[in-house]
DNA sequence: CGCTTAATTGAAAAATATTCTCATTTAGCT
DNA sequence: AGCTAAATGAGAATATTTTTCAATTAAGCG
């Protein structure tokens, strides 16, 4: 049961906590570890079980109610897959995109927006504003590419 | 309980659902029908209730059953709202991106596809051979932008 | 440090959502 | 009209998510 974890990462989730006024429980760092550490898309489930492992009985209520949260701060995002069901993945900053590979969910940061520079013109000629977007890109990552 | 419901979408769907030897029921069709003509992203209890609306007592499961295979036909998409939850939508062909209003959940087709054209060079460098993608737009529609 | 207080958690119940089962029905052929 | 595999309905079984509230804990302060 790991409980000395603090990196980059912990650190960042602490700064966001705190600028919110937010307290850094340690639940709340082990959920960050668990994805981060994990570089895949995780399921509430999986998420979960990992932060057991470290801290032992652990609600699962408070895990839904931290990715809730975090989302809405940025610090994770959630990521759907083609097949239904949907998983989290750490994300550090506002606007990054993800690739997912599709054999081990694992998730690749996309930093360059690949939506950014259109232009949505002929759309908003229709009177659509466009506000905001999600993008989310499926493949294949080098490892399962070689295991295939 | 309307049951004379046949037009384009119908028969379009009809025809995808002949081409798998697939039956053409009216729940599927009644499906069809309330998602192209609501012209929003619905919930599945939503669509379930247009279709009893349609047809009377409809199993719940048909229509889980339905939309799991219409996504799969490529007839139905599955958007995803920030807030999470999601909602189906109707979807003539396969890459057909969409615009989600937020706050009527209004669809609005967008056939340019903005990820196409990008280069991926930069990822696939890393070794990530991308192979599809999900790209959602959120905005606002004129409706709404006037109404507020 | 030890106190104080508001935020957070845990555990279990409640509410929702989804899937499964299997007897009955129906669409798509002849 | 009759045949047959596919599809449906109804409800049970599961799974997932949210709620509730008493107990715990992080953070600020002296």
């Amino acid at each position: 049961m790991l409980r000395d974890f603090e990196c980059t990462q912990e650190s960042y989730a602490r700064e966001v906590l705190r600028e919110k006024g937010l307290k850094s429980t340690v639940q709340r760092l082990a959920v960050v570890h668990v994805l981060h550490t994990s570089r895949k898309s995780l399921s509430v489930g999986e998420i979960h079980d990992g932060v057991k492992d470290m801290l032992g009985a652990t609600g699962l209520a408070t895990i839904y109610r931290t990715l809730e949260m975090f989302e809405d701060l940025g610090i994770v995002k959630r990521l759907h897959f083609p097949g239904g069901g949907y998983g989290y993945a750490f994300c550090q900053g506002e606007h990054v995109h993800h690739m997912v590979c599709v054999d081990c969910r694992g998730v690749f940061d996309f930093p360059e927006c690949p939506v950014e520079s259109f232009d949505y013109a002929s759309v908003e000629k229709q009177g659509f504003r466009v506000k905001d977007h999600f993008v989310q890109l499926f493949g294949q990552c080098v490892k399962c590419a070689e295991a295939a």
